[in-house]
DNA sequence: TCCCCTGGCACATTTGAATCGC
DNA sequence: AGCGATTCAAATGTGCCAGGGG
C-alpha cells in the first residue's frame, strides 16, 4: 500500500511539474513529529486514504486574474456571496465512503488594510476577528462517487460583515485579507465525524484569497466582476457607449457614466503605460508582474513572490490618474439564507491545482463523534459561531457543556493564515490577538486538542516560504479539522462545555435567537446540539 | 474633511409555479 | 392522468449612487 501511496505521489507530483503548477514545501512529516504510519488513517478503504484525495479549483484561470489584480470581496449586512465562487473537482475519494464538506475563511494577516494611491496598504492591526462560522456543503455527508461525480460548489457561501448576522453566514471584518479554506472530513460509520479516528484533508488555494469591502476599491475588480458575473450584466457597456446609462436617463444616445470615463480614462492610462492595461483586464500576469517591480515594492510584511500581495500592494502605478480612484458599493437584498443544495455539473478545470501535504494524524481526538447523516435537507449549513460572553452561554449548557459542539469561532478566530508570512520567515501566530479579542476565556485543550493544534501549526505555520507561492496547499490528518487549545489553534468539533468556549454572544444578542434554527436550522449547529446532538441535524 | 458603511435603485439572472400540448 | 416543454412572474444577485456617521 505504501508503494501505491509512494507512486501516487510521484505521479501526482509530476502532474504538478508536467502542468507548472506551484506547490507550497511539503511539510516535513518528521518535523511534524508524526510517523508515516501514523499519517494513515484508520480506514477500512487502504487504498483510498483521505491524503490521497485530490482537489482541484475550478475556474482557475478566472481566480487567478483577481488574484493578479488583488481580490475584493463585497461583504454586507445582509450577506454577499463570493464571486469568483468556490468550486472545486474532487478526486482520489473512496466512492463509498462519505465525507464532509466545509469551508472556513480565515484571517490571511493580523493587518487593516486600506486602498490608497490604488493599492493597498497596511493601515493597522487588525480588528479582532469576527465569530468563526463554517460552511458545510449542503451535500454533506456524501460518498466520494457523490463529490467526485460533479463539480463542487460553494457557491451559496455568504459573507457579511453584520456581527449578529443571524443567517449563519461567515462574517468577516471589512478591510482585511482572508484565506478560505477546504476542508474534506471523512466520515465515519455513523455518518459523523469527531471519532478518534476521523480523518481530514485541508486544501487551500491561495488564489483564492481576498480583501473584504464594503465597497469595490479597485477598478478592476470591479471590472472583472462585471465582466464576469452573469448578475452584473446589467452594468457591462456596449463598445459605444454605456448603453445601460443611456437607458437610464431615456436617452437614445449613449451617455458615458461617471464610472465609464473614470475607467477608460485609467485603461487609457494604463494602455499607456507600456499596454499594461491589456494584462488589467485580461489577466496577464507576465505583464502584471513586470509593472509591479517597476512601480512599487512590497507590503513590507507580505511575501514578495505572493501575486496577490504583489497586486495588493504593487498593482498600479499611482500615479494622478489612479490617485483615490474611488467606487461606492453595496447591497440591498434581504435575504433568508441559503435556500437548495447545488451541485455545479458544468465542467471541471482541465489544470490540476492542488497540493497535498504529508498527512498528519493523531491517535485521539474527540470523545464524541459528530453524526452527519441528519443533513440530508440538503441545505447549506453555517455553522454558527460561539462567542465568548463572560463564560456565559444562552444555549442550553447543562446539554451543550456534556455534549459535543462545533467550535466554528475558535476555528476562524484563530491565528492568520500563515501563508502571508514575511518573505521566507515562518508566520508568527498572533494568537492572543485574535483569540482573546474574540474569546476572552481560555478553551479548555484536551491533550489531544493541543497536540492537533500543534499539528496545525506545523502544517501551517512551520513551512517557510522558500520558493514561489503555491497554488494550494493541503495538510491531512487523522483529527477532525479546527480542533485548537487554549492558544487560539484551530478547534472545531472537538466537544467542550458552552460557557467559556461556546459562546453564542451573536444570538444571544439576537432576540430572534430562537427562531434562527426554526427558519433555516441547517445553520444554527450549536444550538440544536444535545447530550445525545453529537449528530448533525437539521431540525 | 475623509474614509467607510448603509440603504435604495435599476437591471440581469435564476427559480419555480402555472400553463399548454402530446 | 402523466409527462415534458414552455411561459411568466417573483425572487435573487449585482454594481452604482447618494447620503450618513465616526
Amino acid at each position: 500500500m505504501l508503494q501505491e501511496k509512494a507512486s501516487a505521489v510521484t505521479d501526482e507530483c509530476m502532474s504538478r511539474v508536467q502542468s507548472g503548477v506551484e506547490t507550497d514545501v511539503l511539510p516535513d512529516q518528521s518535523r511534524l513529529g508524526l510517523s508515516k504510519a501514523s499519517a494513515i488513517p484508520s480506514s477500512n478503504e487502504p487504498e483510498q486514504n483521505i491524503e490521497n484525495i485530490k482537489v482541484v479549483l475550478h475556474e482557475r484561470d478566472l481566480w487567478k486574474k483577481f488574484h493578479e489584480a488583488g481580490t475584493e470581496m463585497i461583504i454586507t449586512k445582509a450577506g454577499r456571496r463570493m464571486f469568483p465562487s468556490y468550486k472545486v473537482k474532487v478526486t482520489g475519494m473512496n466512492p463509498k465512503t462519505k465525507y464532509i464538506l466545509l469551508i472556513d475563511i480565515v484571517p490571511a494577516d493580523d493587518h487593516r488594510y486600506k486602498f490608497c494611491d490604488n493599492k493597498w496598504m497596511v493601515a493597522g492591526k487588525a480588528e479582532p476577528a469576527m465569530p468563526g462560522r463554517l460552511y458545510v456543503h449542503p451535500d454533506s455527508p456524501a460518498t466520494g462517487s457523490h463529490w467526485m461525480r460533479q463539480l463542487v460548489s460553494f457557491q451559496k457561501l455568504k459573507l457579511t460583515n453584520n456581527h449578529l448576522d443571524p443567517f449563519g453566514h461567515i462574517i468577516l471584518n471589512s478591510m482585511h485579507k482572508y484565506q478560505p479554506r477546504l476542508h474534506i472530513v471523512k466520515a465515519d460509520e455513523n455518518n459523523a465525524f469527531g471519532s478518534k479516528n476521523t480523518a481530514y484533508c485541508t486544501h487551500v488555494f491561495h488564489e483564492t484569497a481576498f480583501i473584504s469591502v464594503t465597497s469595490y476599491q479597485n477598478h478592476k475588480i470591479t471590472q472583472l466582476k462585471i465582466e464576469n458575473n452573469p448578475f452584473a450584466k446589467g452594468f457591462r457597456g456596449s463598445e459605444e457607449g454605456d448603453l445601460r446609462v443611456s437607458r437610464l436617463q431615456g436617452k437614445e444616445y449613449p451617455v458615458i457614466s461617471k464610472n465609464m470615463v473614470r475607467q477608460r480614462l485609467i485603461s487609457s492610462h494604463s494602455h499607456l503605460a507600456g499596454k499594461l492595461g491589456a494584462g488589467v483586464l485580461t489577466g496577464h500576469p507576465q505583464v502584471l508582474s513586470a509593472y509591479q517591480h517597476e512601480t512599487g515594492g512590497p507590503l513590507s510584511n507580505s511575501d514578495p513572490q505572493d501575486p496577490i500581495t504583489n497586486h495588493f500592494s504593487q498593482s498600479r502605478d499611482p500615479s494622478l490618474l489612479y490617485h483615490c480612484f474611488k467606487h461606492r458599493d453595496n447591497a440591498r437584498h434581504l435575504e433568508l439564507g441559503c435556500k437548495r443544495p447545488y451541485l455545479e455539473t458544468s465542467s471541471v478545470g482541465s489544470e490540476e491545482h492542488y497540493f497535498r501535504s504529508a498527512p498528519s494524524y493523531e491517535s485521539s481526538i474527540l470523545p464524541h463523534p459528530y453524526c452527519t447523516e441528519a443533513i440530508t435537507s440538503r441545505e447549506a449549513c453555517m455553522y454558527g459561531s460561539m462567542d465568548t460572553e463572560s463564560g456565559s452561554g444562552t444555549g442550553d449548557t447543562d446539554d451543550l457543556a456534556n455534549s459535543p459542539s462545533i467550535n466554528c469561532n475558535m476555528w476562524a478566530t484563530m491565528q492568520p493564515y500563515p501563508r502571508y508570512s514575511v518573505d521566507g520567515v515562518p508566520y508568527q501566530p498572533f494568537t492572543a490577538h485574535f483569540t482573546n479579542a474574540v474569546t476572552p476565556v481560555v478553551p479548555h485543550p484536551t491533550s489531544s486538542m493541543v497536540s492537533r493544534s500543534q499539528v496545525d501549526m506545523g502544517v501551517y505555520n512551520s513551512t517557510p516560504v522558500l520558493h514561489p507561492p503555491s497554488s494550494s496547499s493541503s495538510s491531512c490528518s487523522s483529527a477532525v479539522p479546527g480542533s485548537r487549545d487554549g492558544s487560539g489553534h484551530p478547534s472545531l468539533y472537538h466537544k467542550k462545555p458552552v460557557s467559556p468556549l461556546r459562546p453564542l454572544r451573536d444570538y444571544s444578542a439576537y432576540p430572534t435567537q430562537g427562531t434562527i434554527a426554526i427558519r433555516d436550522p441547517s445553520y444554527q449547529y450549536q444550538v440544536g446540539l444535545s447530550s445525545a446532538g453529537t449528530h448533525w441535524t437539521d431540525s
